[in-house]
DNA sequence: GCCCAGGGATGCG
DNA sequence: CGCATCCATGGG
C-alpha cells in the first residue's frame, strides 16, 4: 500500500517503490504530459500537477489535490494486484518490468475523444493531434491549455479536425462531438458496464477497443481486456497462434483475468511494446 | 520508399 | 454472422 501525506497545495508520497512516474506517464494511458529528467507535468481536463521524483519521495504539486490523489489512484493497493498477477507465468516477467504503473483515473469526455484519435495511429501523433485541439479550442490558463469541452469541440469543423491530423476520422469525430451530449456523458458513470459498452460503441469512431481504454481510463473500469495490434501480436507469441480476430482475444483474456484484466493488459502492452517482441 | 501505428466502418458473401 | 478491404498521415 502507497504511503502518502496529503498538504494543501502537495501530495508527498512516502514509498515511491509503488509509483513509477516515468512508466505511468509512458504506458501510453495518458496523452498530455511533459517528462524533463526527475520532473513531470501532467494534465487531465482543466488541471495540471507537476511531480518531482526523488530517491525516497514523489511529491506531487497541484492546485486540486483531492483530483490527483484520485487521478494517480493512491489508495488502491497494487502490491496486492501485482502479486496476484505474478502467479500467471506468462505475466511475472512484465509484472516485474513494469511494477511502477499506476491506472490513471482520467477524464471520460478526454479519453473518449483522445482513444478515437489512437485507432490505428501511433502515440507521437495522437500527442499532436491532441495538443492542437488544446491549443486552438481548449482554455488559456496560463501555463498550459485545458483540454477542450465538448461545447468548445462543438465548435469545430471536419477541416478543423483534418488540421489537428486526424485524418479519416475527421468526419467520425465531428459526428461523434455534435451527437454528444453532457448528460449522455454524465449519465455514462453510472451505468452498468454492458450499457457503457452498448452506448459507446452507438458512436461513430468508437468499437469494441477504443471503448474499452474509455471505460478502462476513463470510467474506473477493470474487467476489460483492450486488445491491440501489440496484445495482439502478443497473444500470438506466447498461444502460439494466428489469430486476428480481435473480438475472440479480448473475450479470451477478460474472462481469463477478470476483475485484474485492465491491469495484465497494461503490463502486457508496456512491456511487450518496450522489448518489441514480435 | 516502405511498413506500421493502443482500429473502425463498410460491403460482400 | 465472419471476413476482406479501405482509410489519412507521419514516425521510424
Amino acid at each position: 500500500m502507497l504511503k502518502y501525506e496529503i498538504k494543501k497545495n502537495k501530495i508527498i508520497v512516502l514509498n515511491p517503490q509503488e509509483f513509477d512516474v516515468v512508466q505511468t506517464l509512458d504506458c501510453g494511458q495518458i496523452f498530455r504530459f511533459q517528462i524533463d529528467k526527475n520532473k513531470a507535468k501532467v494534465m487531465s481536463k482543466d488541471k495540471i500537477a507537476v511531480l518531482t521524483s526523488e530517491a525516497d519521495k514523489i511529491v506531487i504539486e497541484t492546485t486540486d489535490v483531492k483530483y490527483f490523489e484520485n487521478f494517480f489512484d493512491l489508495k488502491t493497493d497494487y502490491e496486492g494486484i501485482k502479486n496476484q498477477l505474478k502467479k500467471d507465468n506468462m505475466l511475472s516477467e512484465a509484472v516485474e518490468y513494469g511494477g511502477g504503473i499506476r491506472i490513471l483515473n482520467n477524464d471520460c469526455f478526454e479519453m473518449l475523444v483522445s482513444f478515437i484519435i489512437s485507432a490505428n495511429n501511433n502515440i507521437s501523433r495522437i500527442k499532436k493531434s491532441i495538443e492542437y485541439l488544446c491549443l486552438n479550442f481548449g482554455s488559456n490558463l496560463g501555463n498550459y491549455f485545458a483540454f477542450p469541452t465538448l461545447k468548445q469541440l462543438k465548435t469545430a469543423t471536419i477541416d478543423d479536425f483534418m488540421k489537428a491530423g486526424l485524418g479519416y476520422r475527421a468526419p467520425q469525430m465531428f459526428e461523434t462531438i455534435n451527437k454528444l451530449t453532457e448528460e449522455e456523458i454524465e449519465s455514462l458513470k453510472t451505468k452498468s458496464q454492458k450499457e457503457q459498452m452498448e452506448f459507446l460503441v452507438s458512436l461513430k469512431g468508437i468499437g469494441e477497443k477504443v471503448a474499452n481504454c474509455v471505460m478502462l481510463f476513463g470510467l474506473g473500469v477493470k474487467n476489460v481486456f483492450p486488445v491491440d495490434t501489440w496484445i495482439n501480436k502478443v497473444y500470438n507469441n506466447l498461444a502460439k497462434t494466428k489469430e486476428t480476430n480481435r473480438a475472440k482475444i479480448t473475450k479470451e483474456l477478460t474472462e481469463k483475468y477478470g476483475n485484474l484484466s485492465g491491469y495484465a493488459q497494461q503490463y502486457f502492452y508496456y512491456y511487450f511494446r518496450d522489448n518489441k517482441i514480435k
